[in-house]
DNA sequence: ACGTCCAGGACAGGATCTGACCTACATCGG
DNA sequence: CCGATGTAGGTCAGATCCTGTCCTGGACGT
């Protein structure tokens, strides 16, 4: 009980609810003299958090912003929170933290309760997924053990469905995590082809570690993201889109998200968009929530996809169509295999 | 040199990351003894903290999850991917965990390095709002403040602005902090006016606590959700929507997300979807990214947006729209038709 | 002016921590 | 099957550190 380290953690927990603490209380709380107290407030000062210090009768102290981040502690939900809001990002990479952002999953998952863990899993299912088309997605559980193999240098097994369809079974070394087009892959020493490979995390099933440590490999010549880029370019069939926004082109850029694409003014009240996807869903719902008046170039893919989606919604308004329909008695088709 | 506490942080530090230490390489990184680490690893699993370790030659000690959340230190990249990740929960709320997601934000931004808070201000801004039309959005940072204060159940003072426009300045004890149709209140006594009353978070500007600590105050006799929605169902009109969805209900569910709305199955290819939404945008764009044919049976509202939404759509997929500006090309140097 | 709060020095006694050395047990690889 | 390497834990002596009880001083609000 009466144990210093303890004791001191306990503090830093105080000291993170967001509310002013008077020493006395802190004393009676941890049970010790408001001398220790203060004691254990230098002490805390001495290992680098801020711990600020109002003067005067409704005084007290309270931990505040400094140069390094203090310990975390959190009660269960605010765990839940965090693990909830990092899956969601983990399905929406932001760009230049994807990799932080698994990583810090990854550690949470490492130490989130068994009963914790059940609720983020009942929530996160219940939150819109908000992907237009029943796109592949990844499973964020999938994703913290690869983060950790990686972070590991583990060895890793898991079944691969490749593009063909073709399952496999695998055994690689994991180098690195990386997004590009908005899909995770993983970059991998595949110990059994001996050759490095690229794998899309949404194809990989069941990854387990192996407790096989792997010594660190080096990409041969080029930079990592460099080899992803170019092999990905050369992989993955993605259109170049472009469309005329009726919208001024500040305002496109922040509705849009600086990330995607390249918006180019024509004039005050118009730009042009330019950009490049391989999921056509993605872009055209981008397009519509817009909510301007917008045109698009090519490719025809998007073109037509547009065309499909505008007839859907005007169907689903119209009262003709839906007399046309309930006659016919058109069913609707199962959302369409991934792209 | 360093004493006990901050090893022991030190040590919850390394074992949080996802990988094996043997003991004698925590040892050395420490600068102890491994009879003094294997003590340390002792204190900490007297703490609670459970830590597990592998026998044998390429054992080591690892935190594993147990029973309560042992304190997360995080590295900078990983604050900054977690703020990031709750940014975008506060302006996605989901249901049951929005206040757990809030305290957790204002827990961290109160101890967020001011380096790693401009980071995250950038690239909260870079990301994409994915909020469908252009309605107003909160400013996550001053949900914190308010959570904040909430917590601390101190005044706040802000500047509000009415539904009808009007400004006022405001001095209120704050009570709670609720989500409803997705959209943010805050539940407080209003000092000048000497009652309660419910804002709207995202008409409120420049919240800043004054200081002033506010005796805790119990809503008048019923629960402060009931009185919430009671309030609030008399003041924002609503629309009940019906539509008839060709999906399974099972898919539709996993689709929409269990919190919105009731599904309830016709037969086993179609469904019929009931929910009430005061931003027909959002449940507009809802039902058209599920992909599957759908019909709007009400309110008119809805129907009306939608069909201006596929016109839209139709027009900007169709070449006629664009037969003007085909017939000089698309360069981005052609100046588009006059406004 | 007064009360309340934080800041910090001095001191003595006692609790606690460390390192060294020991044995026991689990696991892997040859 | 044995040895190497890892964890688990006991014991002991000495040094260290911590706590509670004094104390003075400064800051702030009433």
């Amino acid at each position: 009980m009466s144990d210093t380290p303890a004791r001191l953690l306990a503090l830093l927990s105080l000291l993170q609810t967001p509310r002013e603490w008077p020493g006395s209380e802190l004393a009676e709380r941890l049970g010790v003299t408001t001398r220790t107290i203060r004691r254990d407030i230098g002490r805390l000062r001495d290992l680098g958090y801020p711990v600020e210090a109002t003067m005067g009768a409704v005084g007290g102290y309270r931990l505040v912003a400094g140069t390094a981040m203090p310990p975390l502690l959190l009660d269960d939900e605010e765990a839940v929170a965090i693990a909830v809001g990092l899956r969601t990002a983990a399905r929406h990479p932001v760009a230049g933290i994807e990799e932080a952002s698994v990583r810090a999953l990854a550690k949470l998952e490492q130490v989130l309760p068994s009963r914790l863990r059940r609720r983020v899993g009942t929530l996160n299912t219940a939150t819109v997924p908000m992907v237009p088309a029943g796109g592949p997605s990844v499973d964020p559980q999938d994703l913290a053990v690869l983060a950790a193999a990686v972070a590991n240098r583990e060895r890793l097994r898991f079944a691969y469905q490749a593009a063909d369809g073709a399952g496999s079974r695998r055994l690689v070394e994991p180098y690195r995590l990386v997004v590009a087009e908005r899909r995770w892959y993983l970059v991998a020493y595949d110990d059994d082809r001996d050759d490095w490979r690229i794998f899309r995390v949404d194809r990989i099933r069941q990854p387990h570690p192996t407790g096989m440590r792997n010594a660190p490999r080096e990409l041969p010549g080029e930079d990592a993201a460099a080899y992803v880029t170019s092999t990905l370019y050369s992989l993955a069939p993605t259109y170049s889109a472009v469309a005329t926004l009726h919208m001024p082109a500040a305002e496109a850029i922040t509705r849009l998200g600086e990330a995607s694409g390249v918006v180019e003014p024509i004039d005050e009240r118009t730009c042009r968009l330019r950009d490049h996807t391989d999921t056509l869903e993605w872009l055209a719902f981008r397009l519509a929530m817009l909510g301007c008046e917008f045109e698009v170039h090519g490719p025809p893919e998007l073109v037509e996809y547009l065309a499909a989606l505008g007839a859907r919604v005007t169907r689903a308004a119209s009262p003709v169509a839906r007399a046309a329909q309930a006659a016919d008695g058109i069913a609707c088709d199962t959302p369409g295999p991934d792209s």
